[in-house]
DNA sequence: GAAGATTGATTCCTCAATCTTC
DNA sequence: GAAGATTGAGGAATCAATCTTC
């Protein structure tokens, strides 16, 4: 209920995450490539099988309201990253799917993002300590999914 | 360059940030309270000295841009949560003043806040763990303050 | 002319309402 | 009538331009 440490594990996490979101979003544009938001919804495709997924299930992967995957996509669509297709099987659905140029814009991105987490994150830590680290915040993960 | 994890350290830092915090605003929802940012910003004035801080101070702490900063203390100081002051020693600058009123909105959003990340971030972890985790962090911070 | 802060225009996010298909 | 997705309207974030004081 009260605050025990000047600065909690909680706390240490949110900032270190903002600075180094800051500074990957900063050298993405410096390079001219989109921001972080288009390259997990890039990834989220690259994944799953087919390379594609539906929109409730991209919005909830991503963690972001339905809406906002509706215009999100409509911004990958406008520039060619990603195409709709209507599900055959279910008529109400609608499939977002990676074309060739998304994931080509994909690994474009990864060029910048992946050195420069490997440099400001993984560089700080042990493999033991990165470990660890992963699997505690693993441990979070699975006990708010169960919720 | 490549993935060499099927979900990094990294990646389930991200992932469990966004789970938390979408809880956590949920909840402060529920409740009738402000949002998560305005939080931040209450927070970071009642650390400060004189519970005052200039306006672009507020805005690194919060890791936020200085035109984005403006309008959140607009509206915080349109509810009368914070009040502006200008610098008498420098006419340019400007201090956001925590009010007694912005006091006691923090203090009851940290009894939703502190108790929601007790359950989901701490309960999750030993003391051990939650230890070795912050200074982790602290680690990647300081290393990124210094560049 | 540079630092500190604000404002205007644009883009993006969110909520509620809507449309379509089950 | 409910699930899946989109759209319209209002709020918030961003970029560049502006204003003021140093």
């Amino acid at each position: 209920m009260t605050k025990t440490k000047a600065v909690s594990a909680w706390a240490a996490l949110l900032t270190a995450r903002a600075l180094i979101v800051d500074e990957v979003e900063r050298r993405l544009a410096e390079a001219g490539l989109p921001e972080l938001a288009w390259y997990d919804a890039l990834w989220a495709l690259e994944r799953a099988p087919a390379g594609r997924l539906r929109m409730h299930e991209l919005a909830s992967q991503m963690v972001i309201t339905r809406s906002n995957i509706s215009r999100l996509i409509d911004r990958l669509e406008a520039v060619g990253l990603v195409a709709r297709e209507r599900d055959a099987e279910d008529g109400r659905g609608a499939f977002a799917l990676l074309t060739p140029a998304g994931r080509r814009k994909r690994a474009d991105m990864w060029k910048i993002y992946g050195p420069t987490i490997a440099k400001l994150f993984d560089d700080q830590l042990s493999q033991e300590e990165a470990e660890a680290v992963r699997a505690c915040l693993l441990r979070v993960i699975a006990a708010r999914m169960r919720a």
